[in-house]
Parts: structure tokens; sequence; C-alpha cells
DNA sequence: CCACACTTGTTGGTAACACTAACCATGTCA
DNA sequence: TGACATGGTTAGTGTTACCAACAAGTGTGG
């Protein structure tokens, strides 16, 4: 019982404040409002079973990925969205883990491949079964026929264009 | 352009790959790695949005925590699942900034209240503001009977026992 | 009333993570 | 070939998070 309770019965999501215009506004508050607050509830679940096996939230993910790819150090640090540099580190770390490994590329002599190890590999599963086992009391309070919905909900958040501000902020 | 596209295609929910059982269990896996998807990209998004205003994720939590609330610093660990010593070092550099400020408890002279200050509040308002408008495009593709259905199905999702494994790993 | 224990927050030390800037090595193209 | 672009590592900085140890304040029991 290291860290736990990630509830966080508040956050960066508006709470109720609603001037509202007409109902179909206030709902998406709610909606943004809903999807953050799973997203840290989801994500405090990750980060605790992460936690357990001595993996951060990045290396669960990288594991993830390469799962089933064998990408490049830059390739992998564009899905991430992180720093090459970030990603040396991040795959130094794993490596000396023995969960994945380095590998030339043949075309290619800059490049460097990164996959997974069996060792790595059987994390992962043993990863997803827990984060399936964890998550398991909060989906099945849905029927089937409700996660069936939920699930073709949730598709267009992950399919985003997400355009993004991507403003720098602004000092342009 | 600094860290851009975390969009990461894949990650640590099962991908396909369903021996599956009989179709309910198969639609909780889609679930599961839904839920983990979106709240990927929720966090992405709210990563990114902080970033730009040189606030992380945990400092934006913190704000929106004290946009309603004048918690003891323990209490705030609580809610964060942080340790103490961890929220000194966040408070301080929020403090600095004047996002927040410390104040004595006068019922108990050890505790310390924390607060936002009216310049806190006052970011808190644009980066929620600009949290709706970037999650907006996502949110829109839905019509307003089925932002009404998703908010309503996350709620399991927020309200959870989450009871936990907690227990160190399982492999028996 | 005073010694002991507990709570609250801070400090110090360590490690991970993420960024920038600088740097080699390789590849590409004019 | 020379100029430039791409891929990855290294060095340096700041943040986040942990644990352990501590000072100060609170609250008991004898």
């Amino acid at each position: 019982m290291t860290s736990e309770d990630p509830d966080n019965p508040d956050n960066p999501g508006n709470s109720g404040n609603s001037e509202n215009a007409d109902a179909s506004d206030t709902y998406e508050d709610a909606l943004v409002d809903g999807l953050v607050r799973s997203a840290f509830q989801v994500m405090g679940v990750l980060t605790r079973i992460g936690a357990e096996h001595d993996l951060s939230l990045t290396q669960l993910r990288v594991l993830g990925i390469l799962r089933d790819r064998r990408p490049r150090m830059t390739e992998l640090a564009g899905y991430l969205g992180l720093d090459k540099s970030t990603m040396s580190g991040l795959i130094d770390r794993a490596e000396r883990r023995g969960l994945l490994a380095r590998g030339k590329n043949p075309q290619d002599r800059r490049g460097i491949d990164v996959f997974i190890t069996p060792e790595g590999f059987e994390l992962t599963q043993r990863l997803n079964e827990e984060i399936r086992r964890t998550l398991a009391p909060v989906t099945g309070r849905l029927d089937p026929e409700q996660r069936r919905r939920l699930v073709e909900m949730l598709e267009p958040v992950l399919t985003p264009p997400l355009a993004l501000t991507q403003r720098g902020a602004a000092h342009t």
C-alpha cells in the first residue's frame, strides 16, 4: 500500500459552474469532465500496476508498443511524443533490465531498431492480464450491450485528428 | 513544436489477438483497451496544454483541486496519492510562481493550508477553457444524445471502488 | 505537569524522466 | 565532393517522486 487512492474528487475539469447555453453544451462540458476524470482514474491504475513491477507509465507504453512492432528509436519517440534523447535513456534502462534490446538496421546503418525480448514480452502479458483484472470490476458494472456501445462511443476519442491548438503559445 | 503527436496507435491494451471466449468477454477486453487508449489520448492533451503554460500534469491537478478547496498539505497529498515530501516541492514551485499560497492553520499550528491565489484561479479558468476547446472536436463528433449516454456510462469508471489487486503479483 | 508518542511538514539524498544543446556517424543530393 | 539533413548518443538542467531523518506542535498517561 505504497501510494494508493488516486481518487481525486476534483480536477482540471470544470465542475458544474455551467453558464451553460443549451442542453447540448451542458452535456459537452460534462463529457469533457468525465473524460478527464476517467483518464486520471485509468492512469492511476496503470501507474500503480506499473509501479508494482518497477515500471513507469512510459515504460509501460513502450513495452505495449513493442508488443507487435520493431520500430526505430525515432519512430518510437514519435509514437510517444517524446524527444529522441529521452528515448535513449528510456531504452537504456529497459535494455539493462533485459526487457527489450537494440538491433542494427541493415537498410540504414544509422538507424537502430528496438524490439522486445521474450522476457519483456512475458512481462507485458502479465501486465495486461493484471490491468484487465483490475479494471474488470469497473467494466463489469456495465452489461455487455452497454460495453459494446461504450467502446463504440470511445472511438472518436481514439481516432482523433485532435488538431491541437498546437500554438506555440504564442510568442509568435 | 516541441513534443507533439502523442498518438500512440498501440499500447498496453491487448490488441485484437482475442483468444476470445464468448462475445461478452470480447467486449470487455475491447472496453479495457478503449479506456486505456482514450486515457492516454486525454492525458496527452492535458500534458500539452499544461506544458504550454509551464505546468506539469500534477500541477494541473493541484490547481484543479484548489479551485474549490483549501486543504492542508497532507490532505492534498492524500487526494493525489503522493507523498508529503513530494507535496512540499510541488507547492514550493507553484507558490514561487504566485499561483497558490500557504497559510497557517489557526486550529493546529502544525498544519499548513494551501489555497489558490487570484492569479492561479484565473490561470485555471483559462486552462479549463482551453481543455474544453481542444477536446471539443472529439466530443463534437457525437450527437448530444450520445454524449449524454457516454457520460452516463463513464460513471462507473469515476465512482470506482477499484479494489486493486494490490497483491504483489500473482505469479501463482 | 512532564515525559513519551504521534502528527505535520520540511530537508536531504537518490533515481527516473523529459527537455535542450552539442556532438558523431551516416545518408542524400546538387 | 561538399553542404545539408537525419539518427542516435551524451552532457547538463529542472521537475517529479520516493524514502529516511528531522523539528515543531499536539496529545496523552502517569
